[in-house]
DNA sequence: GATTAGCACTCTCAGCCTGAGAGTGCTAAC
DNA sequence: GTTAGCACTCTCAGGCTGAGAGTGCTAATC
């Protein structure tokens, strides 16, 4: 266990050295913040709390560091928790009503702005019911024997694919077909759309066919790629700075298979998740923090938000920034949706 | 003017440097190249050469680089004309046939092919035509007072935004109202859809109002975000190792409207097109040379594609393999709208 | 007259050393 | 329990040095 004044240094030591990004000295303390001990004192305070795990040495002489063990109880008990200020609350949300109402372009902007905010990389994946259901389809003539099979899913998500028909079909004949097929389907997941029994004609049959296979495709993927903002803020970085690990993470951000392994780790409870250094399960980002939040209505349709940045980030920005951003985004989807 | 034999040791100097990114000596050279002459002769040549600006030295004492003029007369005249082998071919066009007909899968598989071949970062933009034409429109609703619009414009391309409609309306309402649109606007541009008479009732100008405006905005930008891939390949290259200049290159790729200043300088005629260092207007990109190639049926509807990198990019390898894939795309795009 | 061998000269770069600076841990005194 | 004092350790920037690479010039050669 530790001491009320051993939290205290400890709580010294993470500011500083996530503000400075150099190791910590007792003098700097005792010279900087209001403690009232002696740098003696504080060292052998400091030689504790390096037996206990929470903070440790580069080297003999130099200052101490905060640990991932240190990271950890930081963010559990010891940091504040703040809000963001009220001005740029309000930024924020004015930024949101300016742009178009549409899904995709608020997902943009969060990315964007949260990025901004925490000086970080950002990501947000569009929210996911948990079957896609068919809301609407429409055929479009392209020309004979091509067209173009439009899907709206749940969420007002658009898909679209060309199609191959065996005969030469108008817009006249396609949209008949469209009507017919969208008052037997609407509303069904693609479980239940193959278990319609319905009379279909052989082009029909294609249509159909293409149509669950889009279906198909969408609940397999794991969300469209997620909105990435900010890559360019881990070459500020200092610990990025040698090129070598800042090429591991773009290569991380540029495949996208890779990148669910970041967003997996999070249950699909609501909350707010903080995975530090070697808590994440891909190697590659044993460096770095990553910082989730869920957003949407849980149950029913929700997505993920989150940051990732280096192990040093500023803890208490980051989280209230996610926090407030996931709240907001909750906000709007509830208002397309609700 | 440049002799033969001049022309000779600045196509090795470049080559040369091309490959190993280090000063080239007259030693290498003649040791390397069966040129058969001594390196005297050869330090005599590079005097001239340095003389008449095709290449330089960073100090007295070490080899010879080439220029930005020296690059550009190897582009013009010196370098061979290559093609991507047989096999590499087959290979890409095969991936192509994998994927689904869809333009948006060839986008983004063109990006990530082109940036494989050449290690470096490639772009694809989407192919425009030179006025969107309204191809087809579809209202779903979503709840009261809400509906999603839907356009199909010419190249398949889909916009969508939710509108707030003045009375309630039914799915039944509203599919007769986007026919009955339909009838009077399919196949028209921005103008001629506002230059159109025809007695409205006031949610029917609300939704036109919405239509036109989502096609203003789609005139107005130069295209979507292009596909961009490989960004991480320009923390490989040792001129970007420092993270400085490398962060310069990821701001522009980041802030789109940065990118439209690259893309721009392409004339929409045919051929391709290399801009070396300061030939960029763009000051962040005098460090890099951009290869561009329009691809899409001229006149009608063309993208562009291409790749950015170190002024010490392999030219006869980039300049080969945009070559290809513009080719490839053209094919692929006049597949879908000839 | 073009080519080449020889050589002095220049510059970089890695490696080494050094002294200043920062910080610790221990001990003994308060 | 706290603190002053001090010896000790380690890093880091700066200066120095010798090896190495490459040039440009000159004089000899083809």
């Amino acid at each position: 266990m530790l001491t009320k004044r051993e939290e205290d240094i400890l709580k010294v030591i993470i500011g500083e050295y996530i503000a400075t990004a150099a190791p910590v000295g007792s003098e700097t303390i005792a010279r900087k913040y209001p403690l009232d001990i002696s740098p003696a004192t504080i060292r052998n305070e400091m030689a504790h709390l390096e037996g206990e795990g929470y903070i440790t040495h580069p080297h003999p002489s130099a200052g101490r560091i905060p640990s991932e063990k240190g990271y950890r109880h930081y963010v559990e008990t010891l940091m504040d928790n703040v809000e963001l200020s009220p001005s740029e609350q309000r930024l924020i949300r004015h930024q949101f009503y300016q742009v178009a109402s549409e899904l995709e372009q608020w997902l943009g902007l969060a990315a964007t702005i949260l990025s901004q905010l925490v000086r970080n990389i950002a990501m947000v994946t569009w929210p996911r019911a948990v079957k896609p259901r068919l809301k609407h389809l429409e055929l479009v003539s392209l020309r004979e024997f091509y067209a173009l099979l439009v899907l709206i899913l749940e969420e007002a998500r658009l898909r679209q694919q060309v199609i191959t028909l065996d005969k030469a079909m108008s817009q006249e004949e396609l949209s008949t077909m469209a009507r017919r097929l969208n008052t037997a389907f609407i509303g069904l997941t693609t479980s239940q759309i193959r278990g319609t029994t319905l009379a279909l004609s052989p082009v029909e049959e294609q249509v159909v066919a293409a149509l669950v296979r889009m279906m198909e495709t969408e609940e397999e993927r794991e969300g469209a790629e997620p909105y990435v903002s900010g890559l360019h803020y881990i070459l500020g970085q200092p610990e990025f700075a040698s090129a070598e690990r800042a090429l591991a993470i773009m290569e991380v951000f540029e495949q996208k298979n890779v990148l669910r392994t970041i967003l997996l780790p999070l249950p699909v409870e609501e909350g707010l998740r903080v995975v530090i250094g070697r808590e994440n399960k891909e190697e590659m980002m044993h460096h770095c923090t990553v910082v989730l939040s869920c957003y949407g209505l849980p149950g029913e349709i929700s997505g993920v938000i989150g940051v990732v940045g280096p192990i040093r980030m500023h803890y208490e920005r980051t989280v209230s920034a996610v926090r407030f951003l996931s709240t907001t985004m909750s906000e709007l989807v509830s208002g397309l949706y609700g």
